[in-house]
DNA sequence: TCTGGGGTCCTAGGACCC
DNA sequence: TCTGGGGTCCTAGGACCC
């Protein structure tokens, strides 16, 4: 049997490229994009990385450079770039069934076990580039190779070669692409593996690939340096998932929702802390349900400021269990109150705060809870009233209806996002105007 | 004044059971 | 007086990813 060959599909500087899709006049100028509570540079433009901006860099002192060179600056959109990302993932659906986004801007292509002699899978990674690019306005790169950490390699390649394409489908490019990749280049060595390896000697991804196995198991994190090294080699080992939230089997199921918010100023009040939690919950419980999910376990998130010199710097979790998994948000928010309760700590100061739901099954699973079991009735009351809501807020905007618990629009802990841009396709108010 | 947010997978270790 | 070993389930924490 022929085996599969995978393509990585990576946007190039995803968030700035959505950007320019809407606003022409920001191509071939420097643009950054800042993280939610506009914290720090997380999409830069070639100009803008060719100015030596990095990413990550801390917005505040990033500004008077960023003023001085007349870099545009904008806040992130995610309901921009979560639509933008989905019509790309439609444009590679025509390329193959087999589509696997593996995150908000890259997404694994299976391609088609190759039946004819020798495929030609430049011509078909070009035509992939120029269809994305027409169709949505977004430029990609395409690594294509028999594995996918060989893709990702490939693909990281494919950014400095011209064409933006690069295909590893012979042992000879293999070698070669390995010998000119840094080890900590590799998808999955991270900060801490990549100085154990150059202190043994190991510099590129070739040199991983020689090592053995037994000495790769040993020192690179067991099973998972195992499968890693295996996928240098060529040898596929990471398992495919098609369409992650589409199906409902237990396998591909996603194990927690989770929304944390950095404050715009730090607070100290419980009413304000209560509301934002509030907030969170319900933000949460809209994913959650979203994702056809009910969940056992609400788990409140409470930090103070990590990089203050006074103080400590933590973040602190109270974890409330619900005998029955729900996704409805007054239990919910119920439940993160009472979390609340149990962290707070009267005259410390916090800066951010969050709702973690764990424990999900699919809702409506048979009752294990003997005692308290909730009547059926009511239970189908709650589920109505909760479509209700969401659909009601779908098509009015979000927070068209709410809970008073999750106090006013201006609320004293919204975080920062003076830069944003119109949400162009995503809201009837922000619709893209021609004029 | 001002440093993001949301995930996954794996392992170690404790509690408990037989 | 001696005080095993295997299994399961759970949680905390590490490492990594975009």
């Amino acid at each position: 049997m022929a085996p599969n060959v995978y393509a990585l599909v990576d946007c190039n500087n995803f968030y700035v490229s959505c950007e320019r899709v809407f606003r022409p006049e920001l191509v071939g100028v420097p643009v950054v994009v800042l993280s939610n509570n506009d914290g720090c540079l997380i999409s830069r433009s070639d100009e803008a990385k060719a100015l030596g901006l990095r990413m990550g860099e801390p917005y505040f002192k990033a500004r008077p450079f960023l003023e001085q060179h007349r870099v545009r600056v904008f806040s992130s959109n995610y309901p921009l770039y979560g639509d933008l990302s989905r019509r790309v993932n439609l444009v590679l659906g025509q390329f193959s069934p087999e589509v696997e986004p593996y995150s908000i801007d890259e997404s694994f292509v299976r391609l088609a076990a190759p039946v004819q002699h020798r495929p030609d899978y430049q011509a078909l990674a070009l035509a992939i580039r120029a269809a994305v690019l027409q169709q949505v306005g977004i430029p990609v790169c395409v690594g294509v190779a028999p594995t996918k950490t060989l893709a990702k390699l490939a693909n990281r390649r494919a950014r400095h070669v011209s064409g933006g394409v690069l295909i590893l489908d012979s042992p000879e490019s293999q070698a070669m692409a390995l010998a000119a990749t840094a080890v900590r280049d590799v998808w999955g060595i991270g900060r801490r593996q990549a100085p154990k390896l150059l202190a043994a000697d190991i510099g590129t991804a070739a040199e991983l690939a020689a090592a053995t196995e037994g000495w790769v198991r040993r020192n690179l994190g067991g099973v998972v340096g195992v499968r890693l090294w295996r996928e240098l080699r060529g040898e596929p080992c990471l398992s495919w998932h098609p369409r992650p939230e589409a199906d409902d089997e237990a396998e591909g199921r996603r194990h927690s929702v989770t929304y944390t918010r950095s404050f715009g100023q730090p607070q100290r009040g419980q009413p304000v802390l209560c509301e934002a939690v509030a907030t969170f919950a319900a933000r949460a419980a809209e994913k959650l349900r979203r994702h056809e999910l009910a969940a056992h376990l609400v788990t409140v998130l409470l930090g103070t400021d990590r990089f203050a010199a006074t103080t400590e710097g933590a973040t602190r979790t109270a974890v409330i269990y619900l005998p029955q998994a729900t996704q409805d948000t007054s239990t919910l928010l119920a439940a993160a109150r009472r979390g609340l309760a149990q962290l707070y700590q009267p005259g410390a100061a916090y800066v951010r705060a969050g709702v973690l739901l764990s424990g999900l099954e699919p809702p409506g699973q048979p009752q294990l809870d003997l005692f308290t079991p909730i009547e059926p009735a009511r239970l189908q009351e709650q589920q109505q009233l909760m479509r209700t809501l969401d659909s009601l807020n779908h098509r009015f905007g979000r927070d068209a209806v709410r809970y008073a618990a999750t106090g006013t629009r201006a609320a004293a802990w919204a975080g920062r996002n003076g830069f944003r841009s119109p949400a162009y396709t995503t809201s009837w108010e922000e619709l893209w105007q021609v004029k």
